[in-house]
DNA sequence: TTACACATGTAACACGTTACATGATTTT
DNA sequence: AAAATCATGTAACGTGTTACATGTGTAA
């Protein structure tokens, strides 16, 4: 249940509503974490129900503004300390490289590459947010800091898997292999 | 929809009923993508009435194993050579390091800990399998060393990981975060 | 003969995506 | 006046998980 936890944890922040969330959602969290509006709007629906998050106020074109209750407050901070974490991934690139054996050679190296530099642009990407934190261009506050220290994560699993990319390239196929 | 390539895929190695490939992927699969036998089974039956494997054998117990038709063949190598490659992640433990500021120091170091102590133990775990490799435990095929180049990734990701994690308590935390 | 592993399946639910729908306010 | 953006919602679908159900063959 990482949506649910995910708003009361933007929500912390300071109050937002479902589009506010669903905009910083994806901004801040897609990259790890998918979110779409009508599954918000949904949850807000049922923490406001179970008491976590309450209206905090109303605005132009229907907008409904929420904030954490005592109540959610607590249960993210139940969440962070007390909850295993779930490892489980999804990814769909490590998931391909069990099939490599079923490419050519010059497939496979086109992959890697192409591969290879999508990941050291998603590596770029995040340190070019870490460089405008450690710059000073934000005001510092403990949310910029742990944003901060997320950029760094992808930093260097996008880093990691750039390197295994342009690693993998190198690997001489087995003697039976296609060569095609 | 990686699950059926990633069925296709394990079916090109050769045949294979529902419960080996559920059990193949779990053994081999699962840390990168998820699947369970009621959605294999039904993936299967879609698979056969698309024409893209078909039944190769009965066996006890009700057993139906299956094999890749030509079709099957060319669309796992369409999969891996035309189709782009889904890069969505999900990895719970950066989605909670954007609201580590709502942790203590305390809590964080130790949260931290922890987190660095089971990548670093996958890390050992992909590196294992990596030396049998190696070592020649096993015979040498293309499959093999593609399983190869993916416990390569395993390490590196898992070893990434865990250094962000052991870098991660090494940040400050801002002039006005919590210190319970 | 009893337990375990093999083997397949259904049902219900949870989670995530896409498309469609509607209307208000603000900007050009 | 038109277009863009804000703002919320429903419906349908696709994917993934859990629980339940059933029966066969093999090994202790």
């Amino acid at each position: 249940m990482s949506l649910r936890h995910g708003l009361l944890g933007l929500l912390a922040e300071g109050p937002a509503s479902g589009f506010d969330l669903a905009r910083r959602f994806q901004e801040l969290l897609s990259a790890v974490w998918p979110a779409q509006h009508p599954k918000i709007y949904e949850e807000l629906r049922r923490l406001e129900r179970d008491g976590l998050i309450e209206l905090e106020s109303t605005g132009p074109r229907g907008r409904r503004s929420y904030e954490l209750t005592n109540a959610g407050r607590d249960e993210v901070h139940r969440w962070l300390v007390e909850t295993e974490v779930d490892h489980t991934l999804r990814l769909q690139a490590i998931l391909r490289s069990v099939f490599f054996w079923q490419m050519s050679v010059a497939e496979l190296r086109d992959h890697l590459r192409t591969e290879a530099t999508y990941y050291r642009e998603q590596a770029d990407m995040y340190r070019a947010i870490a460089a405008a934190k450690d710059r000073g261009d934000y005001v510092d506050s403990p949310a910029s800091r742990s944003i901060r220290v997320a950029a760094e994560a992808g930093i260097r699993l996008n880093e990691a898997l750039a390197e295994w990319a342009e690693w993998a390239v190198t690997v001489p196929p087995a003697a039976d292999s296609r060569s095609a």
